[in-house]
DNA sequence: TCTTGACCCTGTAGTTGCTACAGGGCCTAT
DNA sequence: ATAGGCCCTGTAGCAACTACAGGGTCAAGA
């Protein structure tokens, strides 16, 4: 229930200096410290960390991430802040998973084409290529 | 058919500083050259430009899109280093994926909360949480 | 024609988001 | 009591842009 912040980079695969990083911008919040001077971190900590890292690695900025993270503390009821920019970041989320699946299907058809033996023409540039392509 | 910079930078919604900076990291390919020494691209080029863009916005990194771009252009039969990295990315492009709609399902239950007028609890930070919360 | 504005060029320096030390303290085990 | 592994606060470096500075090109209009 308690943990060190190594306990915290070994659970979300974060570097603790990364950590401290998130801390000193404020993405994080000031952890309690034990006696020895040790950040003290609990469950809510653990949950706002992974989420930071895994929203990261999904190309949202730090910037992106503090307004979704206020979607979640925001108590104020501020509906209309919240439902803008949740409605903002579903659109972008929705265009990822459509990108995301157009990947998939040309790294599919290139593993199964190796599969076969044969270089097939690789599509992969074109799962994510321009708007209009002609 | 034939692109400025500029143009490349408009189509891809990239800077055209970002479009040098690839150049000059080997990303894209040395273009061709008007007789007064401006950039001259083709269709392949913007098609290029786009896949570098759309897949640093789903997260991943330059030296990642590398090796995804290395597929495409690998004409040597290397089946079993296509089906390597293929198969790495897939494997992380499906993680992102289920990432992507945990989000959307959360960021689509805030909204709906707020049209009903209610502050519900909030789980968008639990969508992403870590592994085993309790 | 010439000049004004929107484009392009090469550089270099700054920003964001980490990442890697340096130099030092705590803590458990042998 | 000391060796190893963890923690602390800094500061400096790296990746991936981003923003000028200082200058050339070019189409359009007075």
């Amino acid at each position: 229930m308690a943990f060190t912040i190594g306990d915290m980079g070994k659970a979300t695969a974060t570097k603790i200096e990364t950590i401290r990083y998130y801390e000193k911008i404020g993405l994080l919040p000031r952890p309690a410290r034990t006696t020895s001077n040790y950040r003290d971190y609990g469950q809510a900590e653990l949950g706002r960390l992974s989420f930071i890292r895994r929203a990261r690695d999904l190309g949202f900025s730090l910037d992106q991430i503090r307004a979704l993270l206020s979607i979640s503390g925001d108590r104020s009821c501020d509906c209309a802040g919240i439902d803008r920019i949740a409605r903002e970041h579903l659109l972008e989320v929705d265009r990822k998973l459509a990108d995301l699946a157009a990947l998939r299907k040309e790294l599919k058809a290139a593993i199964d084409s190796c599969d076969g033996g044969i270089v097939a023409d690789c599509r992969i540039i074109e799962a994510l290529g321009p708007a209009q392509p002609t």
